[in-house]
DNA sequence: TTTCTTTTTGACCAACCGGTCAAACTCACG
DNA sequence: CGTGAGTTTGACCGGTTGGTCAAAAAGAAA
C-alpha cells in the first residue's frame, strides 16, 4: 500500500504540513522574511527536523514555485479551440477569478516571486509559459479573424486577464479598505469582469 | 539661497542619494530582503554614515513610501468630474500607464507593501485613499448614471483601471517573457488598454 | 524481546544583521 | 589662519539566521 515510491507515512504528512505552512509564511513575509524556524513551528516541528525533510529553505521555495505554476495555468490549457470563443475566453475569466479567490496564498506567492524579477523560475518563464501563451494566443487570433470575437491583441488580452484577477488576491488588503467592509469583492468582480471581457470581445454587427 | 531650512549642501545630496539607492534595493528584494548595508554601498556611503541621515532602515521605507503614496494618487486627482466623461476616464488611464512606464521601482515598491498586507500604510488605505476614491466613483456614478458612459461599477473601474497598468511594471519580467524581446509592452498596452475602455464605457446607442 | 532503520532533538556554529559610539576628519566662515 | 559645527569611519555589540551534528528516541520487522 505504498502510494510514492520511497515515502513512509511519516514522511507524506510532515512534507505536507512543512508546504503548507512554508506557502502561509512564504505568501506573506516574502522568500527572505520569511525565516525557518518560523514555518517549522507553523507545521508543528523543531527546526532541525524540518531540515531533515528539506535541505535547505531554498529547497522549500523552490518546491512550492514549481508545484503551483502548473495549477495556476490549468486554466489557460483548458481553453477550448473548438468551443465557443466568447464562451471559452469568459469561462476563463471565470475560472481564474475562482482561483484568486480560493487560493490567494498562491496567488500572491507568485506575485511575489515575479515582482523581485522572477530569480527562481525566471527560465520557465521564457520557455514553458511562453510556449503555451503563444500557442493559446494564436487560437484567439484565429478566432479574431474569422470575425468571431472583437479584433483584440491576444497577448494583452491574456494579460488583462491575469491581471484584473490576480489583482482581487495580490492586493486584497487594499480593495477591501476601499470597498469597506460591507461589499464583496469577489462576487462583485465576477459581474464586473463578466461585463468587461463581454463588452470588449462583443464582434461588430 | 538655503532651498530647505536646516538642510546643508551635503545633506541634501547624501539624503537623496540614500532614498534613490534605497528605492533600487527595497523595490527589488522587499523590505527584509534589503540590508542597510547594501543601500549604504550603493548610495556611495558607509554604513554608519548611512545611519547618521536615517535613523533606522524603518525609517527610510517609511519616508519612500509616503513620498510615493501622493505622486501616485495624483493621476486620479486630476479626474475632472466637468470634463468629457470618456475622455476624463481615457486621460486618467494613459496617466497611469505612463507612471508604470516611468516610475516602475515605485510601482514595484508599493506592490510589495500591499501584497504583504500593508503592514506600515494599511491606516492611510482605509483613510485617506478610501476618501479619495470614493469620491471619484461618485463622480463616475453620475456620469453612469446620466448615460454619458455605459453603466459600470465605478470603484472596480478604478480597480481595474489600477490593475492594468500597473501590472505592466510590476509583472515587468513575465510580460516581456511572454512577449519576447522584440515587442515593447508599454507602447502597445496604451493602443489596447484605449480599445479596452473604449468599448466598455460606450454608452448604449 | 532484539535489531535495524527512520525520525527527532538539544547544543552548537559561523555568518550576517541593524544599530551604537567615540574618535577622527572635513568644511564653512570669521 | 583658527575654530566650531557638520560629516565620516573603524571597531564593536547583542541578537538572529540558516544550517550542522552526534546522540537519543521512536517505529518497524523478526
Amino acid at each position: 500500500m505504498k502510494d510514492q515510491p520511497g515515502q513512509t507515512r511519516i514522511q507524506r504528512k510532515n512534507r505536507a504540513a512543512i508546504l503548507e505552512a512554508a506557502l502561509n509564511v512564504f505568501s506573506q513575509h516574502g522568500f527572505r522574511g520569511a525565516t525557518v524556524d518560523q514555518i517549522a513551528r507553523e507545521a508543528g516541528l523543531s527546526k532541525p527536523n524540518l531540515l531533515y525533510y528539506f535541505p535547505t529553505k531554498d529547497a522549500i521555495h523552490v518546491s512550492l514555485l514549481s508545484e503551483l505554476m502548473d495549477t495556476w495555468l490549468d486554466p489557460l490549457r483548458a481553453l477550448d479551440p473548438n468551443g465557443d470563443p466568447t464562451d471559452e475566453v469568459l469561462a476563463y475569466v471565470r475560472r481564474k477569478l475562482e482561483l484568486s479567490r480560493d487560493f490567494p496564498r498562491e496567488s500572491r506567492l507568485f506575485a511575489q516571486e515575479i515582482v523581485q524579477g522572477a530569480p527562481r523560475i525566471g527560465e520557465a518563464l521564457a520557455t514553458d509559459l511562453k510556449t503555451l501563451v503563444d500557442d493559446k494566443a494564436e487560437v484567439i487570433r484565429a478566432w479574431s479573424e474569422a470575425g468571431k470575437i472583437a479584433p483584440v491583441d491576444p497577448h494583452h488580452l491574456i494579460f488583462s486577464i491575469w491581471s484584473l484577477t490576480q489583482h482581487y488576491a495580490d492586493f486584497d488588503v487594499q480593495v477591501r479598505a476601499v470597498l469597506g467592509p460591507e461589499r464583496d469583492p469577489f462576487t462583485e468582480a465576477e459581474g464586473y469582469l463578466d461585463g468587461l471581457f463581454r463588452s470588449m470581445l462583443a464582434p461588430a454587427p
